[in-house]
DNA sequence: TTATAAAAAGACATAGAGGTCTTTTTATAT
DNA sequence: ATATAAAAAGACCTCTATGTCTTTTTATAA
């Protein structure tokens, strides 16, 4: 559903957090290794990100990412929106210029509902809901 | 979520469907016209979904596509399998190399939840019942 | 104040999706 | 038989996502 870029970036911010977590700013090669991602590419998708606010980054000795404290939850949306673009829960299932319920496509009802549960589902979860999953054993960050 | 090759096809199989319904035949360049896709491309996805007998074809004058009846109703996912690839509903939500609801990703149980009703919605959607909710005005093909 | 370690930046490379153009094949009507 | 109309095929093209390589900037430690 999602491209790769974006999943990198999701991946990458929940290990940040993560580090964080014990007073660490981890590189992007670290994180690269740890999230199991090109390493070089994970580079410029955080400037991006840094670039739209949804993390922070240091250069020099010492340096890293991290997330500026306190923290506001950042749900999966808002990265979502940051890489792919505004309209990436909005179009219609069926391929027409416009979702549109007044005039719908033949997918529209069913197309909808499952859109509107994966909208909902990206607003509820966030860096910091998946970090603590992972930091509880109750998920894994990769599969190496 | 699909890529437009695959909502050409599906399109394409609407109408393709709904001439059929009034013994016609068309060909790829009335069937691009009345779904709003570019020709020649329109032409290639109906070659590909020739070839996977998804639809049937006839060359030379008074040829175009048709459905071989009776049909057996086309689900979308058929569809969705032939140009998409058999993965398409299995992949990892957060980007691990395979989904493993016994080793799951921090999103696992959410996303696991949303991809499985849009698997179930494609799989009970077929060419014929979208072409029939657009033959009883309930639905439109296109957005001209 | 110099060396070092880190991100930032920019140029470039590769693959795949999406798309166009031209030629070939084949069925039909005349 | 010949002309015509249609899909099939193949050679391209373009754009975007993805990815790599090299150089520059900047903060810190020694
Ligand atoms: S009109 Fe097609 S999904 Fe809404
Ligand atoms: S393990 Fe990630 S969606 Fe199942």
């Amino acid at each position: 559903m999602l491209g790769k870029t974006t999943e990198y970036a999701i991946r990458a911010l929940v290990y940040i957090y993560i580090q964080n977590m014990e007073r660490e700013r981890p590189g992007f090669k670290e994180i690269a290794k740890m999230i199991d991602s090109p390493e070089q590419f994970t580079g410029k998708v955080l400037q991006n990100l840094a670039r739209a606010e949804l993390v922070s980054s240091m250069k020099g000795r010492g340096g890293g990412f991290f997330f500026n404290e306190p923290t506001n939850p950042i749900t999966l949306f808002k990265v979502i929106e940051a890489i792919e673009g505004k309209e990436y829960f909005s179009k219609c299932g069926f391929g027409l210029k416009r979702c549109d319920a007044n005039n719908p496509c033949p997918l529209h009802d069913d197309y909808a509902h499952v859109r509107d549960s994966f909208f909902k589902m990206v607003n509820e979860k966030t860096i910091q809901s998946l970090a603590n999953k992972i930091n509880k054993r109750e998920a894994t960050l990769n599969r190496l």
